[in-house]
DNA sequence: GCAAAATCTGCGGGTTCCCGCAGGACAAGC
DNA sequence: GCTTGTCCTGCGGGAACCCGCAGATTTTGC
C-alpha cells in the first residue's frame, strides 16, 4: 500500500508521517508533497491510492488538487486533514467527491487515537469518517432551516466576485429579476435585516452585508473565493 | 528570564518551546497558553515580560492580545510568529505597537537558525527584528505608489462592513460626497478598472469589486474584519 | 391528471451609488 | 502675496440597486 501526504506545513507533515506509519503497518511508502500542485504530479506519477490531504495550501489548495485526482482516478481514497470546519470547505468537499468514493474529513485538533482510526477506516475498511463537527456543519447547510440552497449559494458567489446583477443574469442566463429574487431570498437566510444598530434603516448595503456575514459565518472563505476568481477568469477568457 | 507562548497549535507550541530552551539557556520559565484569551491573563498573572505570539488564533487573535498586553506593560518584547505576511496582518501589527516598543515579525516557514537569531536579538538585545518579507509588505504600504493612505483603509474597513455611504459618513464625521471622494481613491489604488473582462462596462459593482480585491491581495482578511465588527458592535451599543 | 407550491419574468417606483464639475478651506514653497 | 497642491463640501444626473405586485412557467405531491 502507497500513501501520499499533501501538507504545506513541515510539523505536521512529519506528524502526519509518523501517524501513518504507525496506523497502517501494511503501508510500504509514504510520499509527501508540499502544496496542492505537486501533490497532483506526485499522485499522477506514483499511481498512489491512498491519500491523506490538507485544505488551505497556497498554490493551489486541497479541494482543486482532490477534484483532479478523483478526476483521473474515481476510486481514490482520500482523507481530508484540514484546521477548520468551514462552512466553506465542507460545501467544497461534498460538491467534488465522485459517486461512491471513499473519503474521511477530521480536523487536525483530533487525537492521535481517532485519526489512527480514520485513516485505517478509510484507507483499509474503505469506509466514510466525517468529524462529528463536520457532519454537524454538514446537516446545516442541507436542512435550509437557515441553509442555502445551491442556487443561492452560487448568487453568494457571483456577486461577492463584484459582478453587477446584470453580469450576473448573463452569465446564469436568468432575468434580471429572478437573479434580484435569489438576492432577496439570500438576504432572509443570512438574517440581513435585523442587525446590530437597531432601527438600521439604510445603515447598510445589503449586498455588501450580505457577503460579510457569510465571510464571518464562514459561508465563504476566502479560499473558496480564490477558487471563483479563477473560474472566473477562466470563463472570460475563453 | 520568564518566556511565555501564545499559539493554538499544539505541534508548533512543543516546536516552540523547544526552539526557545535552545536559543535562550538564560531562560528559567517557559509558560504556554493557547490562545489570545488565555494568554493575556497568563501575561498579566505572570508577569512575563518576553512573549512570542501566533496571529490568527480563534477566541482572540495574536493582534488583540498584543495590545491589551502592551497597554498593560509597554515594554514587553514581543515576537510576532505567524504562517502569513498579509497585508492586513503587518499593518494591524504596527497600528498597535507602542512607541519605542521592541518587538519582531518572523514567518513559520522560516529556518530555524533564523528564528534562533530572532529570539536572542529580540529579547536579549533589545532589537527588532522583521522579516525581509514582512519589511517588504510594509514598506510597500507605506510608499503610497500603491499603498493605501490610513484614510482610505479605514473606509475600505467600513465599506467592508456593509456599512452604506451615509452611515459611513455619520461615523467619521464627514460630508457624504467626502465619503465618496475617498472611495473613488479608493477604487484607483486597488486597480479596480481595468480587469478581467476587457471591455467590462457596467460588468462589476466597484464597492464590492473593491472589497473582493482587496480580501484576494490580503489587504484585508477575516480576521480583519472580525475586529472591525466587534468594534462596530461596540461603537453601536454604546 | 390536477391542484398547490415554488420559480421565473416584466413593470414600475423609490433609494442608493458613482462621479463630473465647481467652489471653499488650509498648508507649503517660491 | 500668489501659486500650487491637497482635502472637504454641495449640486446634479445617469446608472444600478432593492423590492412590491402580478402574471407565466415549472416543479412537486397526491
Amino acid at each position: 500500500m502507497k500513501v501520499l501526504i499533501v501538507e504545506d506545513d513541515p510539523l505536521h507533515r512529519s506528524y502526519l508521517h509518523e501517524a501513518v506509519r504507525a496506523a497502517l503497518p501494511e503501508c510500504d511508502a509514504v510520499l509527501e508533497a508540499e502544496n496542492g500542485a505537486s501533490g497532483e504530479i506526485q499522485a499522477r506519477k506514483s499511481r498512489a491510492e491512498h491519500v491523506v490531504m490538507d485544505l488551505q495550501m497556497s498554490e493551489r489548495n486541497g479541494i482543486e488538487a482532490a477534484r483532479t485526482i478523483w478526476r483521473e482516478r474515481p476510486d481514490t481514497k482520500i482523507l481530508f486533514w484540514s484546521n477548520y470546519s468551514d462552512e466553506a470547505y465542507v460545501r467544497g468537499v461534498s460538491r467534488i467527491v465522485p459517486e461512491g468514493a471513499t473519503y474521511g474529513y477530521v480536523l487536525k485538533s483530533t487525537s492521535d487515537e481517532r485519526l489512527r482510526l480514520a485513516l485505517r477506516s478509510v484507507f483499509v475498511e474503505s469506509q466514510c469518517v466525517i468529524d462529528r463537527e463536520v457532519r454537524g456543519i454538514q446537516q446545516k447547510s442541507l436542512g435550509n432551516a437557515h441553509g442555502l440552497s445551491d442556487a443561492e449559494y452560487e448568487i453568494l458567489v457571483d456577486v461577492a466576485l463584484g459582478l453587477t446583477d446584470k453580469a450576473i443574469a448573463q452569465r446564469k442566463r436568468l432575468s434580471l429579476r429572478s437573479v434580484q429574487n435569489r438576492l432577496q431570498s439570500l438576504y432572509e437566510k443570512l438574517d440581513i435585516y435585523q442587525l446590530p444598530g437597531a432601527e438600521a434603516e439604510g445603515w447598510y448595503n445589503l449586498r455588501m452585508r450580505a457577503v460579510t456575514v457569510a465571510l464571518l459565518r464562514k459561508v465563504l472563505n476566502s479560499s473558496a473565493l480564490e477558487r471563483a476568481e479563477r473560474e472566473l477568469r477562466d470563463s472570460i477568457s475563453s
